[in-house]
RNA sequence: GGCCUCGUAGCUCAGUGGAUAGAGCAACAGCCUUCUAAGCUGUGGGUCACACGUUCGAAUCGUGUCGGGGUCACCA
């Protein structure tokens, strides 16, 4: 139980002995103790001064004097001011945590509650490589899942490829006609780069096009129609769905590439997926239930054979299931999948990592199954991020201002490289060590600046602030780890034992235990609202707490013998939050640095 | 235009009913014969967009106004 809770309960205990009826936590707030007053704990009278009838210092005093009476063991001291009943805890509960709640405090240790949870996220499109947008997708659904996972669910990570369509096709057409059958060996390049070439490719050529039909008098929109290559790209998308032999073949060839790059960027990053869902198997799939819609009635058909819901009444107004050729639109699919991971997995919960853009959409395909009778239409969870922009704006692919995902990781690594190399604290790391070390520093900065803020809100990529290395930044934790086990490689394991309680604990001191209690709450939290910026928050202050208290006192050669041991019991456990927390960000932490 | 969302220090962000609103960056001033200075300490910097309301108490809740963004496709 955390301290909250059992001042908390040990308030209403003692309230219910005073008043003679019944309190519950809602009817007053237990809140951390400002630093500018003395005291750890707070209980805030004002909400109870009515009902009870009592002044603020009547009410303190009274419930005050019986809670040092009955819990001599845990608090101290009280005082009041104004509403506010400070109390101050006794050293021996705070030692007691370090002693016999070790691992609850480090690793948050939750008991398994079996439920099952799927979390969607990543979901690239197989004509481009993957940028600066997919990396907040990965990192949100992947700490997402890890943060679940040490709240006791079980976790299923899943991704969604969208592996067929016109844009596939796009690259398909640029390739045939352009690249004289160039591959990724032939040219050296990452396969899902060169794929995205080819993207690029049919854009420039088809806005040439159009422009020189332009020319010719025609308008626009008839050009964009016209375009010789774009019908070329229609037909392709037309044979392929026919199945046609070359059509498929140099489909599976060109994806088989883009697989291959996004799995080498995956494995950098540490992403993993324990099931990956292919567009092209699924989007039959939601058909069926469009058939079904239509024969009770929740859909309707229009006369050129389109199939549609109303879904006005609840101010979503009406939405397209089928096109008029029969053919899946992005909501049919999804419609389908829903059913098959819900059924498949025996999921409680699906989460799906989703751009804010689509909230509109997610809220449709929630009505749908809703309409469709779907047991599970409340169990659908749309964790939705903002965009990523840049300081000159927003990125667009077309304008050539995405940041790309490779770019970025080669840009981070580099600087951790850079830093190292001028600070020159690791000259006798081997070549080895050293590759290892840039890694775990440039992806923790990446991961870290992108964490670090709630997934829900918008957030501005500012090139220079991302690759800085100091203030609230992965390396800044990630060194604050590395000097306690340089501390703790050159000490014995440190032996708590009763010696500990005679020394009273110092200010900062107080403050690391009482802070490193409350991540058992913070792990809670952030499953709650789905959001690890909680996490990267309280690690960093952590991290920041610890390095005064670093700077302050010495732990290897403290005042005594008992405070040594108290300290490097403080800094170990310290150590294994800080690896615990950087650990639900997929941020590993080096010995040294 | 309808719906959704955001507006906190020069910049990037914490803070969702409690005390004198906090960090980082940037600026300035200090601290390495003692466990890693990727660190620590201090200074300056705020009409929490605005107005009204609810409350003992509002950055936080409600209504309205202004401003930014998203969305309302036989695109995905």
């Amino acid at each position: 139980m955390s301290f909250t809770t059992t001042i908390q309960s040990a308030a209403i205990e003692s309230l219910e002995e005073l008043y003679g009826r019944q309190f519950s936590e809602q009817d007053f707030q237990v809140n951390e103790t400002r630093p500018e007053f003395k005291g750890d704990y707070t209980i805030v009278l004002f909400s109870l001064l009515k009902t009870l009838k009592e002044s603020p210092e009547g009410l303190g005093k009274k419930l005050g004097d019986l809670l040092l009476k009955k819990h001599a063991a845990l608090f101290t001291d009280y005082n009041i001011i104004k509403g506010f009943l400070n109390l101050s805890l006794s050293d021996d509960s705070l030692l007691h945590l370090l002693k016999e709640n070790y691992n609850d405090i480090c690793f948050g240790k939750k008991p398994l509650n079996h439920k099952k949870v799927m979390v969607e996220y990543s979901s690239p499109n197989t004509n481009k490589p993957l940028h600066l947008g997919h990396l907040r997708n990965i990192f949100i659904g992947w700490s997402v899942s890890e943060i679940l996972k040490a709240n006791g669910n079980e976790v299923y990570k899943s991704s969604i490829v969208n592996d067929r369509g016109i844009h596939i096709c796009k690259s398909m057409i640029a390739w045939q006609e352009f690249a004289n059958g160039a591959t990724p060996e032939s040219t050296n390049t990452k396969g899902d780069h060169l794929v995205g070439d080819y993207y690029v490719k049919f854009n420039n050529e088809y806005k040439q096009e159009v422009k020189e039909l332009t020319g010719e008098g025609k308008s626009e929109k008839e050009a964009e129609k016209e375009a010789p290559i774009m019908k070329k790209t229609q037909q392709m998308l037309l044979d392929w769905e026919h199945g046609k032999p070359d059509v498929i073949d140099l489909w599976n060839k060109m994806n088989g590439w883009v697989y291959k790059g996004f799995d080498e960027t995956y494995k950098r990053l540490g992403a993993d997926f324990d099931e990956t869902f292919y567009e092209s198997k699924t989007y039959i799939l939601g058909k069926e239930f469009v058939k079904k819609g239509l024969e009770d009635g929740s859909f309707y058909k229009k006369e050129d054979g389109s199939v549609w819901i109303d879904l006005s009444d609840i101010g979503l107004d009406e939405k397209l299931l089928l096109r008029g050729d029969g053919t899946s639109v992005y909501i049919t699919q999804d419609i389908g999948l829903v059913k098959q991971k819900f059924e498949e997995y025996k999921l409680d919960e699906s989460i799906y990592v989703i751009g804010d853009e689509q909230i509109y959409h997610m809220n449709v395909l929630k009505e749908i199954c809703r309409k469709l009778g779907m047991p599970f239409a409340d169990k659908i969870f749309h964790l939705s991020y903002g965009m990523v922009e840049l300081t000159t704006g927003k990125m667009k692919s077309r304008e050539g201002t995405v940041v790309d995902a490779d770019e970025l990781i080669d840009e981070m690594v580099d600087t951790a490289k850079k830093h190292t190399e001028e600070l020159g604290k690791v000259k006798d790391f081997t070549q080895e060590e050293l590759k290892e070390l840039y890694e775990t520093l440039g992806l923790g900065a990446m991961k870290f600046y992108l964490l670090r803020v709630d997934p829900k809100k918008r957030m501005v990529f500012n090139p220079e602030e991302s690759i800085d290395f100091h203030g609230f930044t992965g390396p800044f934790v990630q060194y604050t780890y590395a000097r306690i086990k340089s501390i703790l490689r050159k000490v014995e394991e440190p032996v708590i034992d009763q010696q500990l309680q005679k020394e009273p604990l110092l200010p900062l001191e107080r403050q690391l235990i009482i802070f490193l209690e409350k991540y058992s709450n913070v792990i809670s939290q952030a499953a709650e609202e789905q959001n690890p910026s909680v996490v990267a928050n309280y690690v960093f202050h952590l991290a920041k707490t610890f390095n005064s208290f670093y700077t302050e006192h010495s732990v290897a050669n403290a005042e005594s013998e008992e405070k040594k041991s108290l300290r490097l019991h403080i800094s170990t456990i310290t150590a294994m939050v800080i690896k615990s927390a950087l650990q639900l960000l997929g941020i590993k932490v080096p010995e040294r640095m």
